[in-house]
DNA sequence: ATGGTAGTCGAACTA
């Protein structure tokens, strides 16, 4: 069973690239982000075409979250406990969204961006991380052997060698010593990141800005993360990110992120 | 040099 994340910066812009990665890759899962779509103008129709099932939490004019699954998509849950609002009145950010598949619980997660060090946003991200956190820890509490992945974009580069020069990050968000404990913290909760074993720094960064040629120059940020319970860590074979997909005219300017999974009941 | 590009919708905002 294979599981990818990917944040496609409007899946309606990406429509045809998704498609053909999807037939490409044959993966079982696939968590997106940055949907940029209402749930009426996801196209639900044509990822069914393909075989998947298909949940999508939408709304806001720049977020969204979905999951795409041909092992099962069960028990869809939009948030997590505690998972703190952003705005007054609050807006609806779609931002987690989770369903079981093949037996995995699987979250699609957009953590917030944080904007600038001193804008209020980056204290809804730090406290957004902390309630899921929390929440993992109490899912893990509840059962240990629970296969649970929080795949998706982090906003969080949680070393140095993840963006391709400190020096241009000085004074910025993604890089900063709260947010990296936050990251940490979710770490330490139990969820361990499984794909950076198998693409070790430096370079084997998940994301290019659209600007300063950034792809070409291969200076990356790695913000895209797949993080595993510990038993769910333990059926990990394999980890790839599709660089190839950054490429070309039309890329979402992140990379799509796979991990390969023992099949069930093989573990050990 | 306070830039650059891409997406939303159709001005300004987000990333």
């Amino acid at each position: 069973m294979r599981i990818a994340t990917w944040n496609v910066n409007s899946v309606r812009a990406r429509h045809d690239r998704v498609l053909a990665w999807l037939r490409r890759t044959d993966v079982d899962v696939l968590a997106l982000q940055e949907t940029k779509a209402r749930d009426a103008q996801f196209p639900t129709a044509s990822f069914e075409e393909l075989g998947y099932q298909v949940a999508h939490l939408g709304h806001s004019q720049w977020n969204g979250v979905a999951l795409l699954s041909r092992v099962g998509l069960d028990d869809v849950r939009a948030g997590f406990e505690g998972m703190p609002t952003w705005g007054d009145p609050p807006v609806a950010e779609a931002r987690a969204l989770s369903a079981v598949c093949g037996g995995v619980r699987v979250w699609s997660l957009y953590v917030p961006n944080g904007r600038t060090l001193d804008d209020p946003h980056l204290q809804y991200k730090l406290d957004w991380l902390a309630a899921l956190r929390a929440a993992g820890a109490g899912w893990l509490a509840a059962d240990p052997d629970a296969q649970v992945a929080l795949v998706g974009d982090w906003n969080i580069a949680p070393r140095d060698e993840d963006v391709w020069d400190m020096r241009a990050f000085a004074g910025a968000t993604h890089v900063s010593e709260p947010e990296r404990a936050a990251f940490a913290a979710v770490v330490d909760a139990g969820f361990a990141d499984v794909v950076r074993p198998f693409t070790p720094a430096p370079g084997n960064f998940t994301y290019w800005d659209y600007t300063q040629l950034r792809f070409p120059r291969r200076e990356g940020m790695r913000i895209d993360f797949v993080l595993a319970s510990p038993a769910l860590a333990r059926r990990v074979r394999g980890a790839s990110i599709d660089r190839e997909e950054r490429k070309g005219k039309g890329a979402s300017d992140h990379a799509p992120v796979v991990v390969e999974l023992d099949d069930a009941g093989t573990t050990g």
